[in-house]
Formats: structure tokens, C-alpha cells, sequence
RNA sequence: UGGGAUGUCGUCUAAAGGCAGGACACGAGAUUUUGGAUCUCGUUAUGGUGGUUCGAAUCCACCCAUCCCAGCCA
């Protein structure tokens, strides 16, 4: 109803925002800005940063958020990644108007920039090699070295510079450094590059540079250009501030943006950098960034998530300075949380096994209505046709139960959901193999609709599918793509692809789903009963070849019982050896 | 070992000197035509040692642990 109830709880960058607010630092203004660099595309961690800064905007009146491309390095920078960019925003629900812009738009003030600095002596051309540079430097402790290049005159730096916007400079020969300090303590104050030589061509400015600024140079001025109040960006960036705020007091500008740090986001069974996820998709571990295991907007899209449902998880995380890893637990609830309410339930069985009801007349055909959503009586009902011959679960059906097992088993009597009571009397195997081919059972037509007029309770209740009005399906069963939370952590720098979950997709091919699947849209979500949440595949599924993913299991006690029993009966045998 | 940061339930995150709270996870129970959902209840935490204070997660000192930085990447 009001603003209130819908905003997040209060974080520490919302606060110092609240008390520039406060005490009319920047007239009343906010404005933020998402600043993706376009060589990968967006993954929950950015989806973090995008909840964040969008966020802010949104809950403040006149507040903006720009999305601005950081596009200063053009030997990795692509159209494709620009506009996955926009597409994964856009779906996750923000909207930046008018406000898109890209660092490349500011190159000629840029060089202007640079031009002044160079003026005020605070910048000059160095010959120096990379090589040289890093040499240079110093290290950790010890301090580095001048460059003798250091001391040219404000001239011979503009001629240079100059040139080097000409092309006249081979790539790598030169390089515009920032004046600052060599024995810093903070390397990056050790007289940074601020422009290289690159003569390659820029997906938006193309052959009209071969000088290219960095991102230390670029970023607070664009920020100031737009001017940015609030500059949000990650830990890493904590020891580049000095330099953010070199820049902008050194320079003529016309605002100073404030830069504030949190900490990225880490999810555990998955990995987060944009270098990492390219190898996967370089590498073909996956199929793409677009990958239904992949951590990446689009990634998730394809599993299945929701854009609420990952709002609401960046929601839940919050926002703080503390490194950490969120379990992934969080993430599937946040997604079981919104589809439990909107997805309708239909049923669909995995891994068919027939079941022929011997009582039940050979051509008769019934048909039951069931509601869409057991909860939510507007979402509707459906007709499900019922007939002699049905599949159910193969995992449904147990010749020698354990304790707890509630669903079929010889002469044990289950419900079929919405259907009949019936009861198993016969299980016919494969002579050779032992392996169960199908299920004799009868139905006691006194149950119809589930319900038994005695009052007999049974334990089970079963999905099903009539085998003749079952469609086919494939379906996709995924699971967590690293078998180790942090397949990143390890001390010894073992590589994370070790930790490769080898199961982390089962494709099911002989699936069968009830026949009010048949118009199935890509991207559809439904709940199949007792089972999880799948969606139809936006790129593989066809109308007459339906492809589903699994987006998330439902909570599952019985596999939490299994899981004991197991453990139970490892301890069992170990205390007989 | 220079500099910058960070330490609160298993995991994330609140508590700006005054009852350590919430969410997830976990456990128990109720209910249930999904072993789902829902409802009820519950277990578990201030890195350590000193100090200041009537009172410390919070302030001070020292220690310990973890993360980031030596790209012409962002």
C-alpha cells in the first residue's frame, strides 16, 4: 500500500544516501548507475548490483538510474553483449528511459580530460614497455621507481599524446600515465596507465580511436558527466577510491559522485566471475551462457525463474561489506516461493511404468476435473481423461516396501490423484532381467474423484497419465552444476572445473505428459505434481515435441527419510564389521 | 611481511552503549486427495584476550582469522 511496505529493509548504502538526503548534499538528487561492461553476459551477481541501483532510484522521488556501457576495451567488447544486456534488465523489470549511455559517447571529452591533466603537469607520455612497467612498480612492500620519462616537459606530452591519438605509435609502444606517486602504499596511485595504444576497432566507435582510455580514468569522469550521485560498485573497487577521487578533484568537473563499496554476491554450488562462466561456454562444459545451469539472467530465464522470484532473492540477501557465500538453497526458495502461487499444477509422469486396471471396462473412457491450482480455485479446472491402461512413477512402486513407504506396493491399495483407489495384485518382470515391465491392478469404482465413501483412508496418492491420451516428452532434468559449495575455495588452487557436477543434467526421453500440455508455449511454467516446477524450453521445445526443464524439485520429505535410511543402514553394516 | 577492508546462529542479515531480532536451512507436531502447500512450536550466534562503563555485538588496546591489490582488464 505505501512505499514502505514495498521498499527493502534499510542497508548501509541506503542509509548514507538517507543522510545526503538529509543534510542536502547533492539538492535532493539521486541518481545511480548500473556500468556492466559488455564482454560477458549479466549473471545473478549483477542482477544483485541492478536490484541495487535501480532499487535505490525507484524509492526516492525524481530518483534515476542510467545504464551505461563501460566500453573503453574494445579487444573484448561485443554488440551481442550489449544488447543480452538489455534484453536481461529489461526482463528482470527496470527500465532506464532515457537514460542509456556509453563511455564510448564520452571518448573526445575524455581526451579533453586528459589533455588538462597533461596541462597541469599531472600526466605524461612514458615509452616505458608493459614489461618495464610492471618492473617498475615496485611490489607489495617495497616501493617502485620513476619512469624516466617521467619529468617531459608539458609539451613534448602534448605532441606525444597528440600522435598517439594520430596513430602514429605502434600498440604498446606508449602509454599516458597519471602523475601521482610512485612509493605509494596503494599500488594504484603507483603513476597509473590512463591511455593505451590499441588500434583496434570499437564496436560502437569504430576506426575512429586507437587510443583508448582505462577504466580508472574513465569512470568517475563519466559518472561526474552524468552526474552521478551515488557511484555503487564492488569491494575490489575499495582501493581504487584514492584514485577515483584524484581524478575529480584534479580535474575541472561539475560534480564529485560519491563511491561506495558492498560485497559481490557468491552462490554456493555455482561460480560468479564473468572469466569463469566464458570458460564454461568456451570450453563446452555448457551449452551456452544461456545454459539452464548457468548462474547467468539468461541462464535462469531458461530454467524457469522468474524475474519476481529473483528480485525477491536479491532482496533477501541484502546488502552489506562482508565477504560471503549465499546458499543456493535461498535462491530455490525465493523460486518454489513465487511458482507455488502462480504456476498451475498438471500432472506428467518421468519414468513411466504401465499399470493396466484388469476391472476396468477395455474401451471406456472418463474423465475427471481437477482443479489448476488446489489453493486457488480461479485459476480454474481442467478435464483429465482416465482409462484402463495408465502410466505411473516408476519410483512409485516398490515390490518390497521399507517402513514409511506409502506408495504402491503388492496388494497395497493408493489413490490416483483426482481418480480411483486401486490396488495392486499382480507385477509382471522380464523373465530374464528381473525388471518390472507393468502392473496389475484393480479400482474400486466406489472411490471416483479420490474420495471413498467409507471413509477409508489410504496413505499414497499417485500421479498418473492415461497411457493412449498421454502426450510424449523430453525432459530435462537439472541439478546443481558443482558438486563442491565453493568449487573456488580451494586452498591448493585446484582448478573449479574438478568440481564439475557430472549429473548435473538427466535428459529423460520417454516422458509422458496429460494431454492438456499439447499448446505448451515456450517459456510456460507449471507445477508437475509431487515432483517440481518445469517450463517449457524457449529454443528446443516444438508443438509436436515438447522439451521441458526442471526449474526446481518440490521440498521433498521422503527423499530426506530416504537419505537417513541409507545412512542408517551404512551404520548398521559397519557396526557388523 | 606494505596498503585497503571484513569478522553476529549451519547460511545470509538486523540491532548507532540498554531484551541479540528476521529469513533460509534444520528438527518436532497439526493438517492435507501433491511425502507439496499451509499452520504451530523448537534448537543454534556476537573471532580471542584485556580495558572503559551501572550496562558492550556496539567504545578503546592488543592479538587472531579471512578477503582484495603488483593488467597497457573492468
Amino acid at each position: 500500500m505505501t512505499e514502505r511496505d514495498t521498499s527493502p529493509p534499510p542497508d548501509f548504502i541506503r542509509a548514507i544516501i538517507a543522510q545526503d538526503l538529509k543534510t542536502g548534499k547533492n539538492a535532493g538528487r539521486v541518481v545511480t548507475r548500473f556500468p556492466p561492461e559488455p564482454n560477458g553476459y549479466l549473471h545473478i551477481g549483477h542482477a544483485k548490483s541492478i536490484c541495487l541501483n535501480f532499487g535505490i532510484a525507484s524509492e526516492h522521488k525524481g530518483g534515476i538510474c542510467h545504464l551505461r556501457f563501460d566500453d573503453t576495451n574494445p579487444t573484448k567488447e561485443e554488440i551481442e553483449y550489449i544488447d543480452s544486456i538489455k534484453k536481461d534488465i529489461k526482463w528482470l523489470g527496470f527500465e532506464w528511459g532515457d537514460h542509456l549511455y556509453y563511455a564510448s559517447d564520452y571518448f573526445e571529452r575524455l581526451y579533453e580530460y586528459a589533455l588538462q591533466l597533461i596541462k597541469a603537469g599531472s600526466a605524461y607520455v612514458c615509452d616505458l614497455s608493459a614489461e618495464e612497467i610492471r618492473q617498475t612498480r615496485g611490489t607489495l612492500t617495497e616501493p617502485g621507481k620513476e619512469s624516466p620519462y617521467r619529468q617531459r616537459s608539458i609539451k613534448e606530452n602534448l605532441d606525444l599524446f597528440e600522435r598517439m591519438r594520430k596513430g602514429e605509435f605502434e600498440d604498446g609502444s606508449r602509454v599516458l600515465r597519471a602523475k601521482i606517486d610512485m612509493a605509494s602504499p596503494n599500488l594504484n596511485m603507483r603513476d597509473p596507465v590512463i591511455y593505451r595504444i590499441l588500434k583496434a576497432a570499437h564496436p560502437r566507435t569504430g576506426d575512429k580511436w586507437c587510443i583508448y582510455p582505462m577504466y580508472d580514468f574513465t569512470h568517475p569522469l563519466s559518472d561526474s558527466i552524468e552526474g552521478i550521485t551515488h557511484s555503487i560498485c564492488t569491494l575490489e573497487f575499495e582501493d581504487h577510491r584514492p584514485l577515483y577521487d584524484w581524478f575529480l578533484d584534479k580535474l575541472k568537473v561539475k560534480s564529485h559522485p560519491q563511491q561506495i563499496e558492498f560485497a559481490r554476491l557468491n552462490l554456493s554450488y555455482t561460480v560468479m566471475s564473468k572469466r569463469k562462466l566464458l570458460e564454461l561456454v568456451e570450453q563446452r562444459y555448457v551449452t551456452g551462457w544461456d545454459d539452464p545451469r548457468m548462474p547467468t539472467i539468461s541462464g535462469l530465464r531458461r530454467r524457469g525463474y522468474t524475474p519476481e522470484s529473483i528480485r525477491n532473492f536479491c532482496e533477501r540477501i541484502g546488502v552489506a561489506k562482508r565477504d560471503s557465500i549465499v546458499d543456493m538453497a535461498l535462491l530455490e526458495h525465493s523460486i518454489r516461493e513465487d511458482l507455488n502461487e502462480k504456476a498451475p499444477r498438471v500432472m506428467a509422469v518421468l519414468r513411466p511404468l504401465k499399470v493396466i486396471i484388469d476391472n476396468y471396462p477395455k474401451d471406456k473412457t472418463e474423465e475427471f476435473e481437477i482443479l489448476n491450482h488446489p489453493n486457488n480455485p480461479a485459476m480454474g479446472s481442467r478435464n483429465i481423461p482416465f482409462s484402463r491402461e495408465i502410466y505411473i512413477e516408476q519410483g512409485d512402486f516398490l515390490e518390497d516396501p521399507p517402513k514409511r513407504f506409502f506408495r504402491l506396493a503388492p496388494n497395497r491399495e493408493v489413490r490416483l490423484r483426482a481418480a480411483y483407489f486401486i490396488t495392486c495384485v499382480d507385477v509382471v518382470k522380464d523373465e530374464k532381467t528381473g525388471e518390472i515391465k507393468e502392473l496389475h491392478c484393480t479400482y474400486d469404482p466406489a472411490t471416483r474423484g479420490g474420495d471413498a465413501p467409507d471413509r477409508r483412508k489410504v496413505k499414497g496418492t499417485l500421479h498418473w497419465v492415461s497411457a493412449p491420451h498421454s502426450l510424449p516428452a523430453e525432459v530435462r532434468l537439472y541439478d546443481r552444476l558443482f558438486t563442491k559449495a565453493n568449487p573456488t575455495g580451494e586452498k591448493n588452487g585446484a582448478d573449479f572445473k574438478a568440481y564439475l557436477n557430472p549429473n548435473s543434467l538427466e535428459i529423460l526421453t520417454s516422458s509422458r505428459v496429460e494431454p492438456s500440455l499439447a499448446g505448451a508455449k515456450p517459456e510456460d511454467r507449471y507445477q508437475f505434481e509431487r515432483q517440481g516446477y518445469f517450463c517449457v524450453d524457449s529454443i528446443d521445445s516444438k508443438p509436436d515435441a515438447l522439451v521441458f526443464n526442471r526449474t526446481v524439485t518440490l521440498r521433498d520429505s521422503w527423499a530426506k527419510i530416504e537419505k537417513g535410511m541409507r545412512r542408517l543402514s551404512i551404520f548398521s553394516f559397519m557396526d557388523k564389521v
